[in-house]
Order: structure tokens, then sequence, then C-alpha cells
DNA sequence: CACCGTACTATACACTGTACGTTAGGAGCA
DNA sequence: TGCTCCTAACGTACAGTGTATAGTACGGTG
């Protein structure tokens, strides 16, 4: 071997073009990331990137099942609350963790097998509970976009908190209230404050959703 | 009135921008839009809008305030959980009558005051009915995040069924999956289409939530 | 009338996703 | 060994974005 070929083929793969690019989404912002970016980082054209992924989105796609792919399984030998409760926490825990997922679950379809593996999960546990198909089906949707909303909010309000320059503007609009027009707003600001985000918040929500649900047959 | 002013003053203001650009998101999608689009509909150079505006995300904001500001008040002599499913109903019409609101309350933090008023609305009922400070907020939350994100579900698999090249790679998915790997998902999944969105859906999962609320006191 | 602030324009920059055409490295076969 | 084909990666180019900066002309006020 002479010397080193230029361009070295078949460096780059599908899967670690989808790591890095989850790596500059985290990094620098989902905002932020762009194609280019993640060709840079791999020292490659931005061309070279579209011979795996067709466009922009299908790569979004593949990060999105990607991540869901860390997801782990339903706990078995526990009461179907309580598998219910694990499966909505441990995707909380995710979106989380990867705060690029809560926008990539909420602006894009659903697909993918990993994807179909969560999916799986919570429905057999609702099935095995003994739900008919219409109410497991009713069910799994609401858990699944009650946990999107509540946690996309509450990245959203926490990365809110960290920006200070928009933390002075919501402070400024809460200020600006009158106590007159707004007593319910200017009263339970404090409490407002306290319960945005946070396990016990999340957790309020998911047991009045539970709360209703009654075990049948 | 010799010949008409080439550069006509005035003419602009910031409602007459945020109603343009509200008809600009609605007709081209909320991802197509963009500030040049504005200023060309309005006949203007593209930095006239900053004038009025900071920045693109501060047109965003005044977009959203508008929109809530189309909120109607909250009915009074109903049982509070009337008043409760009123105001989520019409936030959630709302949202489906304007799909860009989903993204712009998902995207961006509370602001405004038509948005505060909206607030205040669901606080009121909530504390009138006697809860405590914490529970009316941790409430209010829940049901503000189930709404937005049961809704804006909802709008994005409207929008994928109406776009045939994303209705056929989700069947394609669909029919790649194994039923003895997934045999819920196979199963279930003209349930899940079926019951994907709608009025009934969304009811399903609000009575959940005030299932699980018991009148104080 | 002169002045000044402000509403608007013009130009420019850095950046985006991606369509198109080209090149070069490796695999298979004569 | 030499030829051919496939394809991974390249380079160029385009239409578009938000917005920083500097300039210009109008309307109201002295």
């Amino acid at each position: 071997m002479g010397h080193m070929a230029r361009t070295p083929r078949n460096t780059l793969s599908a899967d670690l073009i989808v790591r890095t690019a989850l790596e500059l989404m985290e990094a620098k912002g989902t905002d932020a990331f762009s194609l280019r970016g993640v060709a840079a980082e791999l020292g490659v054209g931005p061309m070279a990137l579209y011979t795996y992924f067709r466009n922009k989105d299908d790569l979004y796609d593949a990060v999105r099942d990607h991540l869901m792919g860390l997801l782990p399984d339903v706990p078995p030998e526990v009461a179907w609350p309580d598998q219910v409760r694990a499966v909505c926490r441990s995707l909380r825990l995710l979106m989380l963790q990867h705060p690029c997922l809560a926008q990539l679950l909420a602006s894009r379809p659903l697909s993918g097998h990993e994807t179909a593996r969560v999916a799986e999960g919570l429905l057999g546990v609702l099935r095995s509970a003994g739900f008919d198909a219409e109410t497991a089906a009713r069910t799994h949707t609401t858990l699944f976009t009650y946990v999107l909303g509540a946690t996309s909010w509450e990245i959203q309000m926490a990365a809110e908190r960290r920006d200070p320059e928009a933390w002075r503007r919501l402070r400024a609009t809460m200020e600006s209230l009158s106590a007159r027009d707004f007593p319910s707003v200017v009263e339970l600001a404090p409490e407002l404050a306290r319960t945005t985000g946070g396990d016990e918040q999340f957790d309020y929500g998911l047991d009045l959703l539970l709360a209703g649900l009654r075990t049948p047959s």
C-alpha cells in the first residue's frame, strides 16, 4: 500500500450518519442542526449523505427510530397499571435525555420497526389487561399523546428557563398583568412556575388518566 | 394629487402583518412560511417587517397571541366539569381550524395578554370549583398539555392522510410487520387507524382526566 | 421653510437543502 | 493481467432563507 487513498470508500454507513446527526442535534440544538454540519463532522461533502438518505426528513425519521430503539421492554410480572406507568415514564425519560426526540415525534409521522415495537408493548399490556380492541386503541393514543404533550412542554419550559432573555420577557409579561383582570394567574404564578415539569407533575396527570381507567370484566 | 408617491408610508401595521402572516401560513403551510413571502404579499421589502417585529420568532409570538384572542370566554352558569370541557374543546377546535397554532404553541413559550386570558379562564374555573392552589395549577398544566399533545397529533395524522406518498409509506411499514413479532399492532391496526383523531377520541381522553378529578371539599 | 425621526428600501452575507453532472475506487470477469 | 461496470463520494450551482448594515425620502413639528 503506497499512499492512502484520497477518497476512501465505504467509510460511511446509515448508522454512522444517524449517530453523528444525533450527536450534533444534542450538542448544537435541534434547530441548528443541518445536513452540511453532519457532512462536515464526518469529513465528507454534503451530497455524500444522499447515498444513504433520500432527504433531510428521511434522516430525521431514522434518528427518531434509532432513539425509540433505546426504550426498554415492558417489565413483565407486574400489575398492568404499573406496566402502563413504566412505559409512559421511560418514554418521558428518553425524551428528557434526548430533547430532540420531542420535536422528532411531534413533527413527523410514526414509522419504523422500533417505533412499532414501543406501540406493541403498550398495546399488548392493554390487551392482556382485558380491554377490548377499541378501548385499547383509544387508550394507547390517549396515553401517547399525553406523554408527548406533557414532556414536550416540560422540555420547552426548561429551555426557556435557561435562556435569560426569554426568561426576562416572561417575567415582564407576568408582571404587566393587572391583578384585577387576571386574579387567578397572578395569584397562582408561583404555583404555576413550581408545577411546570418535574416527576410529580408528570405523574399527577398520568395518575389522573389511570384513575379513569377501570379494569374491565 | 400629481402622481402616486412611490413609497407610501404608514400603510403597514403590526396587526396587518400578523393577519397576512396568518393567511400565508394557512394557505401554504406553516413550514413554507417565510418573512420574504409576507413582505412580497404586502408589496414591501423584506426588511420593512423589522420595523414592527424584532425577528421571525417575535412575529410567531404575535400570530399565536392573535389566534388565542379568538377563543371564547368560559361559559358561566354551568357545572365546572362542563366549563373545563368547554375550554378544552374550544382550544382544540381553534387548533383544528388553524393548524399552525399547534406548532406555534408547541415550539414557542407562552406570552402575551390573550394567552394569559385563556389561562385565567381555566384557572378561575378550577379555583371556583374549590381546588387548592397547587392542585389547580397542576390540573391546568395537565389539561393544557393534554389538549396540546392530542390535537397536535390529530392534526399531524390528518396531514399524513392527505399526503399520498406518506400514506403509502405508512401502509408499507404496517404491512412489513410480522404478526408474530407485533401481534397487537397488526390486530389493532384498523382500530388504531379509526381512533386516530376525531371528537370521540379527544373526549375519551378528556373524560379520563376528568374522571380522576374529584370535586374537593 | 428647515429639521429630524421614522418608515421603508437596497445591498449584502452566511447559510440552508438539494438537483445535476463528474470522477474515481473496488469487484467481477475475460 | 486488463477491461468494464457499478456506485460512493465529489464539486458545482441554484433558489431560497433570516437578518445585519447603510442609505433614502416622507410626514409632522419647530
